[in-house]
RNA sequence: GCUCCUAUCGUCUAGAGGCCUAGGACGGGGCCCUCUCAAGGCCUAAACCCGGGUUCGAAUCCCGGUAGGAGCGCCA
């Protein structure tokens, strides 16, 4: 059997965490088992659905690298398949028409509720052996309920929780169909689930009571049972509920960030998931070890220090050529013109020691990309004294001498001329960051100026020597 | 209210009855290294929700509390 997963927003918003943290669950067990992924949009609501979220989840997804197996799938454009399979039910005696208005219905639950009852339908419409059904309205749309067993139980064997009973005496008869022949969620999801042959339903555990109803019209539909994962949800670093309001955050947000997709992954999945002590996991290697034994039950929150420190791992492991288009974009993003500076790959090498996150490194590494506009003050302050310039000054003429601009050839430089002056190195290093860089924060100084290149560097000496020297 | 779920350091977690004096990681504190910022190395503080049971033995199994959460829509 090819195990079949599927991730099944409904386009209300963006992608966020804990939806890209199901989706990942989904696709890397698919991947695991030799299977196949799928992305389908439940966009039966037609009054909160938007083509804005369907196109923010599939960039989301796609920047995650969670590609589905086939082409995208909408529920609206199965409207046909889910009226035959409303039809059939009927015509088996397993689905029944309804008159109830909805006004009827609030009535009914606000009732139940003052009798501190469960609200749920009473099944007034429901036919039953030797029972007289009320005569229809006149000019009422009926909708169509699920006819749901009254006894008995469903035991939702779920990979994640375990076994879960419900009797079927707390389920109501859902409706199935709408007055206006619009199917509702929880039939599409079966009928799709269903037709798509899908082996494994993974979602988050909102869903958990739903799933008996599900398992029910599975069996009224005479299908084979998926298997069932429940994730638990994602909480805010403060314990409370991620919503709009409260720090949810889109997938693409965490990318402004400076986050790489692969590593926030990486965070992802350890959220819930392990493998023994390993923190760190390639995407390779959650492929190979991926497994629901592992899943925790219970939600988690969400720890922004720790996601920057796999970040950071991420930055500092991988080739920096996999970093490279990522940096590309954040320096574009901050206005500066990658095209403008030395290669990336090289600058990423030098600077992913320092920097949790691609913002960092953009911000560190500007000054290789645009014209230095100011110092920072305080290590100005601090580094530009007037012994500073006439030692920069002399070491400007001894670099510009340099027969070529390499970094063996700049440290020889550098640490000789500190030496010959009997100076430690900071003395010299220091003053010649701020000079160059505009503060005193950057790589090894001969790795700076080498990145920086010949002309770059003596200008910006020259530059120094002369607001020094206009200063005092 | 009813049904269902969950509960180990601040956080993510290991833990499948003895291997637990409860391990790892992030974060915190300290020391070392050092041209800056980092990185790295070493050390350190920090947890089994409570109460009963089962057992020779329980973080692990059972029951009951408590606390948090989810669901109870012609939403998904």
């Amino acid at each position: 059997m090819t195990v079949i997963t599927r991730f099944a927003p409904s386009p209300t918003g963006f992608l966020h965490i804990g939806g890209a943290r199901t989706a990942l669950f989904s696709f890397v067990y698919a991947k695991r088992h030799g299977g196949k992924f799928l992305l389908r949009i439940e966009d039966t609501d037609r009054e909160r659905s938007t083509q804005e979220a369907v196109d923010a989840i599939f960039e989301g997804m796609k920047w995650l690298g969670l590609n589905s197996d086939f082409d995208e799938i909408y529920q609206t454009k199965r409207f046909d398949r889910y009226a035959e399979v409303v039809q059939q039910m009927l015509a088996a005696g397993t689905a029944y028409h309804c008159y109830a208005s909805k006004e009827e219905l609030d009535q009914m639950r606000a009732e139940q509720q003052a009798r501190k009852e469960k609200p749920r339908y009473d099944g007034r419409w429901r036919p039953e052996a030797g029972k007289v059904l009320p005569t229809p309205p006149e000019g009422v749309k009926p909708v169509v309920r699920f006819k749901n067993p009254v006894d008995g139980q469903v035991v939702l064997k779920d990979l994640i929780k375990g076994d879960i009973v419900f009797d079927n005496k707390e389920l109501d008869d859902l409706i199935i169909a709408r007055g206006d022949g619009v199917p509702t969620y929880n039939f599409c999801v079966v009928v799709d689930d269903y037709d798509m042959g899908i082996t494994h339903v993974i979602r988050g555990d909102d869903h958990v009571n739903n799933t008996p109803r599900q398992i029910n019209i599975l069996q009224a539909l005479g299908a084979t049972l998926p298997a069932y994962a429940h994730v638990s949800m994602i909480l805010g670093a403060d314990g409370a509920k991620l919503s709009k309001r409260h720090g949810a955050l889109g997938v693409m947000e965490y990318r402004a960030m400076g986050f790489m997709p692969d590593a926030l992954l990486n965070y992802l999945i350890r959220l819930g998931w392990s493998h023994g002590d390993q923190e760190l996991f390639t995407r390779e290697e959650m492929f190979a070890k991926f497994d629901f034994d592992h899943v925790s039950a219970s939600p988690a929150r969400f720890d922004m220090e720790k996601a920057y420190w796999v970040n950071h791992q991420y930055l500092k492991s991988i080739d920096p050529a996999i970093v490279a288009p990522e940096f590309d974009w954040h320096l574009r993003r901050i206005g500066a013109d990658p095209a403008k500076g030395p290669d990336l790959k090289a600058v990423i090498e030098q600077q992913r020691e320092r920097c949790r996150t691609l913002v960092e490194m953009a911000e560190k590494s500007k000054f290789l990309f645009e014209d230095l506009e100011a110092y920072n003050e305080k290590d100005a302050a601090k580094h530009f004294t007037a012994d500073a310039a006439v030692l920069l000054e002399e070491l400007a003429a001894n670099l510009s001498a340099l027969p070529e601009w390499t970094a063996p050839a700049l440290h020889e430089a550098v640490n000789g001329f500190a030496e010959g002056k009997g100076l430690g190195l900071g003395k010299i290093a220091q003053p010649i960051r701020v000079a160059v860089v505009g503060m005193a924060i950057s790589p090894p100084i001969d790795q700076t100026l080498f990145l920086l290149g010949r002309e770059r560097t003596l200008a910006r000496l020259a530059a120094a020597v002369a607001t020094i020297k206009s200063k005092n």
